[in-house]
DNA sequence: TTGTAAGCGTTATCAT
DNA sequence: ATGATAACGCTTACAA
């Protein structure tokens, strides 16, 4: 029942050829043929079998997008970007979840892409994970985002610039006894988190402020790990003044734990966010905001460079995308009687 | 370079066609045959081509996942069930986003589908949207999430009874005159917001409170949208002592005009969301949850039986999930003096 | 500019 | 239980 390019070229009167250079916008068709071509097309309502193209010509004509979260905000920024462009340019995307907690029976998505994408783009997986090193020994076209990985194209910010930049504005602020909520204790480096470890710490040494490390606390990135981890913080016989956090979110966990012991975010202790969530206009944080969507635009666009130059066409480059301190409520000056 | 299914088959001493079955665990094949054409399989390190096998057996082994949006809360949590679902099933997953705003440059993403997927799914495309209607004209495999339609497999809430329940809370908290903060002020029937009206329309005539058309906002299930809807019920000369928001984005947005008027959620202005978002309870709003993941689950698994068991099986069911309640902080008796 | 025809790597039918 | 082999629907040298 299925119309097939042999319909389409024996309607039109021409080889099934020329019909596939016709519709494919090839060069070297006449331009009457070709219209005659389309109007039968789409008299005849056929559309390409993607499969029989595939096979054909040996290009899948869609990539892959792995990420270990999809309903998180930065996530779902990121793939938004990047769908957008990849539809635009007539890719299919393939959604690809993967959990970063290795356990024995997790299933490594590599041997799928395999013969399945031209490419794959990789959202924040640290680079130790497997998964990720599995993908790159494929050896196809790949951009990371949020993470960069020698001799691989990426995108990120400068993460290392960014937390210093959120840590300067809460010196600058006249603090000296300063927090920071970070992801997780243990990290590679080349990770997100790792650089803004480094940039907290720089800000802290460029100031002449040595860093005490009981003021170092972990929140995982989630809101309920920054409430956690700020209630830890107020525990302190000598709680810090203002907080460095890794992300918005944890920020708002943080804000909850100041306010659940009558504490005002700004006026009590200064809290600053890294992310640019939407939703901390709302909530009056201070952050540093990256670019999220245009992460994801900017190396979905990047991956399709690699993959029409061939791989091999280019050094890979590592694209920084800039950050910018947005200040807040959340952040206010250290008033002397406190 | 790339190995195929003949090399397999000539090293383990066998045709394609045995591979073929072998490899795919259909039945009538040797066990010790099996197991040699697997451990050759694993050696030569062979995948197989989707495209051929695509090709040769009329089965794309993928589905598409069509949404208006992605980055947004509730479709990420959705698209997060959803992937998981497919993703265990060992169906690829294409993500494709439609925007709802019609402009005449928009390109119909059905005749994409057609022969690239096994079934589609879609995210809550209001009935009257044309992309919906062009997809369901493909005959394929449809489940719907979030709206339902006749003749279609669908999963949603029951809309109608979520708002009720909202409003009747508030109700019971001695509230009388109730605003509403809706999304748009033209909708369709068979939409989740035409739906919530009528819950919120008969919870108030039950209760026998006429409804006051003033009273009626719109906050385009945006913060801002939300916010400026709230605003406006302020400066109402006689103002609602409690609001329904048709969802908890929408109801953020409230409690931020509400801030900026000096007023407390809860205490002076009582506000109701429905959704259950994760920020709810940090924000301390009381909601009717929904379980969104859930949703998105359900209408994949929906989705795979209608697959396999071809479109014709059964008839569509339109499953409906339970909705909940849950009360916080920004709900409260009304106060006599207020 | 257009046509011919040989693949592309599977699956599925029909024998054996 | 296994093997031959004809599809599947397109792309792409190569010829004309």
């Amino acid at each position: 029942v299925a119309i097939t390019i042999r319909d389409v070229a024996q309607q039109a009167g021409v080889s099934t050829a020329t019909v596939s250079r016709a519709l494919r916008g090839l060069p070297n068709v006449d331009e009457q043929t070709r219209d005659r071509v389309r109007k039968v097309a789409a008299d005849l309502d056929y559309v390409i079998s993607p499969s029989a193209s595939r096979l054909a010509s040996g290009r899948t004509g869609s990539i892959a997008v792995v990420t270990p979260h999809i309903a998180r905000w930065f996530f779902g920024m990121i793939l938004s970007g990047v769908e957008s462009v990849l539809q635009n340019a007539g890719m299919d995307v393939l959604l690809i979840s993967v959990s970063t907690a290795d356990g024995p029976t997790q299933n490594f998505v590599a041997p799928k892409l395999r013969r399945r994408v031209d490419g794959v783009l990789v959202l924040v997986l640290p680079p130790e994970d497997e998964q990720l090193q599995a993908i790159l020994e494929l050896g196809m076209p790949t951009s990371l985002i949020g993470v960069s990985q020698p001799g691989v194209t990426s995108v990120t910010i400068d993460d290392v610039l960014a937390a210093r930049i959120a840590t300067q504005h809460l010196i600058n602020l006249g603090h000296r006894r300063i927090g920071v909520i970070a992801g997780q204790p243990i990290r590679g480096p080349f990770t997100a988190e790792h650089n803004r470890n480094r940039g907290f710490l720089t800000a802290l040494s460029d100031a002449g402020i040595e860093f005490d490390p009981m003021l170092e606390t972990f929140g995982y990135f989630t809101i309920q790990g920054g409430e956690q981890a700020m209630t830890a913080l107020l525990t302190l016989p000598n709680r810090p003044t203002a907080v460095m956090c890794m992300s918005d979110e944890m920020a708002y966990g943080a804000m909850r734990a100041l306010r659940s012991h009558g504490l005002q975010p700004g006026r009590d202790v200064s809290l600053v966010g890294i992310d640019g969530h939407d939703m901390s206009e709302f909530l009056d944080l201070s952050t540093v905001a990256q670019p999220v969507a245009d992460l994801g635009r900017i190396a979905a666009e990047s991956l399709l460079q690699q993959i029409v130059n061939g791989v091999s066409a280019e050094l890979p480059g590592e694209v920084r995308l800039p950050t910018q301190l947005i200040v807040r409520g959340s952040t206010a000056p250290l008033s002397v009687h406190v």
